[in-house]
DNA sequence: ATGCCTTATTTCATAAGA
């Protein structure tokens, strides 16, 4: 199975890049973050011909995830366990067993500044995801939290440690948030970089970032142990935020080999 | 650089992003 998440900034904004490189690199099941559309006005039929069905959760002009699949997709969830809200919950999580992988695409708050409300919202919706996989991880072997998680695991996972002082993304709080969800039993899959030394996923827009490989590594996928132990590759597809009106991320794709007794049954 | 791009919308200005 071919694993993919990838925040795409605006689906509808995105759909002739999407569609090509869903076309190239057929992936069997993608997390779609920043969507930005509602479930309604979510385009469709642009990925239907290339054999997806979808599972979307939107709000309208900001947030949104979805989850595309062609190896089926059944038990759909929107939303966390108590999720908190901003002030009222938002469109930032939806799950999925997909290929009789339990998938989730999730779109973690930015937290704007440490102190601000919006980061002590991320730190509770933070909670809410890792209560939400503790109460699924028992039924499921196969499990994926993949996305956009706003947070850089290490000072590795930014281009300069220095200029990130003070701000979200690199707190101890926001840190160790990740640590406890990786001790429910899930593990990093770090993927390659196809260039540089680093598996950044984020590059600014602005004052050419990307050119200068001046980027972040914060968007993740965190599997079970007996997911992570089938996994046979994983990369940042750079070549993704390349080019005229890409996203300001890039997918990262992961490919698992299910035949090794990994799935339950 | 406390906004250097980009997005959608209550559009020719704003809020949000990380």
């Amino acid at each position: 199975m071919r694993l993919a998440t990838w925040n795409v900034n605006s689906v509808t904004a995105r759909v002739p890049r999407l569609v090509d490189w869903l076309s190239a690199t057929r992936p069997d099941v993608v997390c779609l973050q920043e969507t930005k559309c509602s479930a309604d006005a979510f385009p469709y039929d642009a990925v239907r011909p290339l054999g997806y069905e979808v599972a979307a959760h939107g709000d309208g002009r900001w947030n949104g995830v979805a989850l595309l699949s062609r190896v089926g997709i059944t038990d759909v969830t929107r939303g966390l366990r108590d999720e908190p809200g901003f002030p009222a919950p938002e469109a930032r999580a939806i799950g999925a067993t997909c290929g009789g992988v339990r998938v989730w695409s999730v779109y973690v708050p930015n937290g704007r500044e440490p102190g601000h409300d919006h980061y002590a919202y991320k730190l509770a919706w933070l909670t809410a995801l890792r209560d939400t996989m503790a109460a699924e991880l028992p039924g499921h072997p196969a499990y994926a939290v993949c996305g956009d998680f706003n947070v850089a695991p290490s000072d590795d996972d930014v281009w300069d440690p220095s200029v990130f002082v003070g701000s979200t993304h690199v707190t101890a709080p926001e840190r160790e948030a990740l640590a406890e969800l990786l001790a429910l039993g899930l593990r990093d899959v770090v993927p390659r970089p196809l260039k540089y030394d680093r598996p950044f996923t984020y590059w600014d827009y602005r004052a050419g970032m990307f050119h200068r490989n001046e980027g972040m590594r914060i968007d993740l996928v965190y599997a079970s142990e007996p997911l992570a132990d089938a996994v046979t590759d994983a990369y940042v597809d750079r070549e993704a935020r390349k080019g005229k009106g890409p996203s300001d991320h890039a997918p990262v794709v992961v490919d698992v080999d299910l035949a090794e007794g990994v799935l339950p049954g």
